[in-house]
DNA sequence: AGCGCACTACGTACGGTGTACGTAACTAAT
DNA sequence: ATTAGTTACGTACACCGTACGTAGTGCGCT
């Protein structure tokens, strides 16, 4: 009888194919490569074990023994488009190649909107981060700086980085989900934020809503944000 | 008949009580308290419907008329611990009243180790999410900075203090729910990093890795880590 | 005063989820 | 050839969010 689940930790510990069987199906890459084609088509709560096996065409039950639970599935899918990250030489300029990787991290998330929520940094050691730490680290190499300082600015961009497009993501998802139009939706808030802010008890609030009319450039924010990050860091 | 959910969007723009039927057995707080309580002692996912219906004492259908939909009831929760949030008078130095904020913002998380989890930007209008907002203004009022600006430093704040500690408790909540020790899951960790890094692929990895053997004071990188970011802005 | 209606309360039911467990087929090592 | 470890997968369980129907309640209007 199989072993069932007892063994600890890191799907990326134990090894993909085991000497005894019959041959596996399926490779791990196949497992990621239909979780990640759901989530991109039908959303990350499409990922089922149910859902994913049929893709694959097995029995719902198969999957777990390559998957021992559903968050290794998502760890399974976050290496995967880890993959997309395109590597290169360092220029000298860390600054610029830092900004350089957050660029394509966002847009990495922009295909694969599901990423942010999965993002967390106990997945942070799969093959293909543990290739990604590495570049970013050959970046920083003219970076007078620990190796901890390193950690922290890299852990740090990730963050802002994470956080920012969830945000853009999340809003955008919540507004296309709903059944009601988006000017609807848009007309409560702002009616019950008028409302709000009307009241006296925020001047602040007030005076910005009254100041602030324009449509913002998130991409100007995100630009601006990050080298405000990394001026925090060169400055040390 | 009951409109029952085609009301559109945030629930703060209903008004609790309606005029009409018999008086409501519970107030919003009731329920958002209830549901506190649960997240508190069990964890979030131990937040359902049926969960907190049983613990108020009533049939789960009858939290509907409350909470429309189950993210309304997150941000009941999300609204409730907020209300935690100690204000003061701003001293007129922003950077140590923005650390501040920091700090009770993280005391708050780990009051509540589920926040992290349901903190989004979507969820900033609430109550006392506007409070906290105009205290934050109040506390920028010394920086000479357009409302955007200040937007800006806040949002990116409260992700930096969201990322941080969520991986605080992500970590250690993941440590204590596994079924084996921690030791075995660090050995299994460990030895698995220490094969991929000893494969000479990540030269820099293993440089670090043989280099920062102590333990790491979470207190300072996290201070320092918000000081760089707030001076970032400062430098602006 | 009394009618009607908006509201509260709540049981039932449906379609989904993760996954524990039992069983049968298969193959590599002994 | 035997056997032990693996793969495959169906069934079953305990949960989840919530659509819907129905019964009771009391405010507001006529």
């Amino acid at each position: 009888m199989a072993v069932r689940g007892a063994e600890p930790g890191v799907i990326w510990a134990r090894p993909e194919r085991a000497g005894r069987g019959p041959k596996p199906a399926f490779t791990r890459a196949d497992i990621a490569a239909e979780a990640v084609r759901i989530a991109d088509a039908e959303g990350l709560d499409a990922v089922s074990m149910r859902h994913v096996a049929a893709g694959l065409g097995c029995g719902t039950m198969s999957l777990y023994n390559y998957v021992p639970r559903k968050e290794d599935l998502y760890e399974l899918m976050v290496d995967a488009v880890s993959a997309e990250h395109e590597l290169w030489e360092p220029t000298g300029d860390w600054r610029a190649d830092m900004m350089r990787v957050a660029g394509q991290t966002r847009e990495l998330m922009r295909r694969h909107p599901w990423l942010p929520r999965l993002m967390s940094p106990v997945y942070g050691f799969s093959p293909h981060a543990l290739r990604y730490l590495e570049h970013c680290l050959a970046c920083l190499d003219p970076m007078d700086a620990s190796y901890g300082t390193k950690f922290e600015l890299i852990a740090m961009l990730n963050g802002v980085v994470t956080t920012y497009v969830r945000n853009e993501i999340d809003s955008a998802e919540r507004v296309r989900n709903l059944p009601w139009s988006e000017e609807r939706e848009q007309a409560v808030r702002l009616a019950y934020l008028g409302g709000q802010v009307a009241s006296g008890v925020y001047p602040r609030l007030a005076e910005a809503f009254t100041q602030d009319a324009g449509p913002i450039d998130m991409e100007a924010v995100f630009r601006r944000v990050l080298e405000r990050v990394l001026g925090g860091f060169a400055s040390s």
